[in-house]
DNA sequence: GGCATATAGTTAGTTAAACAACTAAATGAA
DNA sequence: TTCATTTAGTTGTTTAACTAACTATATGCC
């Protein structure tokens, strides 16, 4: 017996997640206003690089939910920007860990700040209960289909 | 005063929309599976012509929340699938209509079907309820960027 | 009518995602 | 030790998003 939770009008939002293209465009023009020349999805690899660098590729597709190739494209080209190296591990010859640059640290704390305010515009007058049940039923959807 | 509601470990899967990626995702292996050759993207176009076709290509933008070089390009890649087709409007000739070829008519029922099947999937066992709030939060935080 | 402006759509260039096919290195079982 | 299997990462191809620059047509003001 399914759940028919959805009508057919009500389907579209949700598989298409206009709210969270809405807020990485938001973001991603903060960024560019600010001058910094950075993808949103750049700063979705370096934000789990500040948490603890010297991740291997394939534990940063884990954190960013991400196939090996995009990875690998993404570290090809924050290197082109000089804002991460890799580095062959000692142990396992087969694996690159990647450590941020110091141009790549000094980015975190002025990122951090346009995406709070980000959230911070696109939460306006949201209870903060209703945030919380919001990310709760989207933490389940992550889970039920990953 | 900001509502500063988010804390930092927070940020991140609002702002990178995991949970609609997981769904986009798995709905597209659906279409592949059953043997469906279209993208979500191209889907997403489809659907709202669905609803009523003859739209613009700026309507489909507002619509599908894209901008103009990509409703070109998914309606260039829809027509040569055969699934739709450009008629110039007899009105205004810098405007395309955008009908659904008979082929596009069948795939409605299908489709829908299976997207309906992973909204299923993915909040199964969230109750009604906290859906709903989510839907309408995620309503709210579209309204505030656009 | 004529001209500035706005609107509809296209084209070009860069970045990214999905998938398949691939190389190299590590693991594990006989 | 050897050989199949697994794991880590790369490369190639197609589709899509974003920006900027562009063409063509329509609108509105004088």
């Amino acid at each position: 017996m399914p759940n028919n939770q959805f009508k057919k009008g009500e389907l579209y939002s949700f598989i298409t997640g206009k709210a969270s293209t809405a807020i990485a465009r938001n973001l991603q023009k903060k960024f560019n206003t600010a001058g910094l020349k950075i993808t949103i999805e750049q700063w979705s690899v370096l934000y789990h690089l500040w948490k603890e660098d010297g991740k291997s590729q394939q534990e940063l597709c884990n954190a960013t939910f991400r196939d090996k190739p995009s990875i690998t494209r993404l570290v090809d080209n924050l290197e082109k920007l000089q804002l991460v190296k890799r580095v062959p591990s000692g142990n396992d010859r087969r694996i690159n860990l990647i450590y941020l640059t110091k141009q790549a640290q000094k980015l975190q704390e002025e990122t951090m700040g346009l995406a709070e305010a980000t959230l911070n515009e696109a939460l306006e007058g949201v209870p903060q209960d209703r945030i919380e049940i919001c990310k709760e039923v989207l933490q389940v959807v992550y889970d039920n289909l990953r």
